[in-house]
DNA sequence: TCGTCACCGAACGGAACTCGATCATCGCGC
DNA sequence: GCGCGATGATCGAGTTCCGTTCGGTGACGA
């Protein structure tokens, strides 16, 4: 549908994997390498993660985590691209399902995915959009945010009929950067998410699309 | 004033150093190993930093650096928390100057202190990215929001005359993430820091703190 | 059965971190 | 003020640990 844009709309980066896998265990196997990356950033922190750990948790040995990234931030942030996308590509779902006429019904449903990641992927949290941790440099300076706001936009004239007024693109970047940090407060203040705490982003983000383009 | 209390208040976390200083040229020393820090991470970024720049840059050998912190990480975190607590003193001197009489004027000066912050301390952006995100129990997990708020919430009732109603202190620490989230984002967009953005914060932030307690 | 893909882990280099020697400062008796 | 012992502060070579490489071995496809 034409929601489905989205994912190829804000997922320009290029693919950061050393070679890419010929044979299908391949992909397994950097799906488990992700994965024990994710475990072990969930409980020892960003900052001290080490290869040995991934290679260890995901059965593998050191060759092999160097095999398909060329170091130990390339895994870092293949997880945080990784994780972008699944939010992407269930943003989507729930947007098929839910069918939303407005934009304020939208972001329940881009709420509902992101909370789902927190929830399923355990270093999300910890990593969520922002992979320049880094280096500033490292895609360009722009936070994902900025990335999904264009398409984002698009959709919203497209399908919805909102009125594309200048400002739209600025004001859903806002709002997807305030779910982002208020969805990050949740899950530090309950690692199952702080219901209040949701609920009171799922409000504010009503406010800031429904806000009108007033005093500039 | 009044308004002193927020420093003493937010400011409980103990001290990240291995050998409080005694004399004085060791708080010079912490200070400019500090400096270092800042500018070491706003060059190569966070994750590049190696304890070895910051020794060269402070003008101090690599056994001084561990003397005063267990380790690179400590390094880090020390360096955010000078940051922090800079940005209170900063916010208690605006404060001062401008004996606000509403929320909405407090946080405008408390918005004027982080943005210059983020104009003034080189690494400052990049540490508020990450800050205990990269850093999981570093110091209890609780987001630094969380603890200025508590200490504002009651200056803001025994000096503003404030109605002390529940869910006065969520909603000022879901002021301050936002201003913290999309300051960052100003700061982005553009290194000397948007000026479309941080209005567009300032009249969200307002919007937050003059909603009602509607709809619980 | 051969070529290529995937995997391993010892080995290398560099960065994190230690530790005993050396220098600076403080305080105390005179 | 002036030595002088005690303690703080600094240094940097040395050690350990971790990121990364690379040549050898096993596994799959043709």
């Amino acid at each position: 549908m034409a929601f489905n844009d989205l994912i190829s709309g804000a997922l320009t980066s290029t693919g950061q994997v050393r070679n890419e896998p010929v044979q299908a265990r391949s992909s397994e196997r950097i799906g488990a390498l992700l994965d024990a990356a994710s475990a072990v950033v969930a409980e020892v922190g960003i900052e001290r993660l080490t290869t040995a750990m991934v290679a260890e948790r995901a059965n593998a040995s050191i060759g092999t985590v160097y095999r398909y990234f060329p170091d130990r931030i390339a895994v870092l942030s293949a997880m945080s691209l990784r994780g972008f996308e699944r939010f992407l590509r269930l943003s989507v779902e729930k947007l098929d399902a839910a069918q939303p006429t407005s934009m304020e019904a939208a972001f329940d449903s881009l709420v509902d995915a992101a909370v789902e990641m927190h929830r399923s992927e355990p270093g999300y949290t910890s990593i969520r959009l922002s992979d320049q941790i880094a280096l500033p440099e490292v895609d360009g300076g722009s936070a994902a945010s900025a990335r999904i706001a264009a398409p984002l936009a698009k959709i919203f004239v497209e399908e919805l009929g909102v009125t594309d007024e200048p400002g739209l693109v600025d004001r859903i970047d806002i709002a997807l950067t305030v779910v982002d940090s208020l969805l990050v407060r949740a899950f530090i203040i309950d690692s199952r998410g702080d219901a209040g705490a949701i609920e009171a982003c799922r409000r504010l983000v009503s406010t800031i699309l429904a806000g009108s383009t007033v005093a500039a």
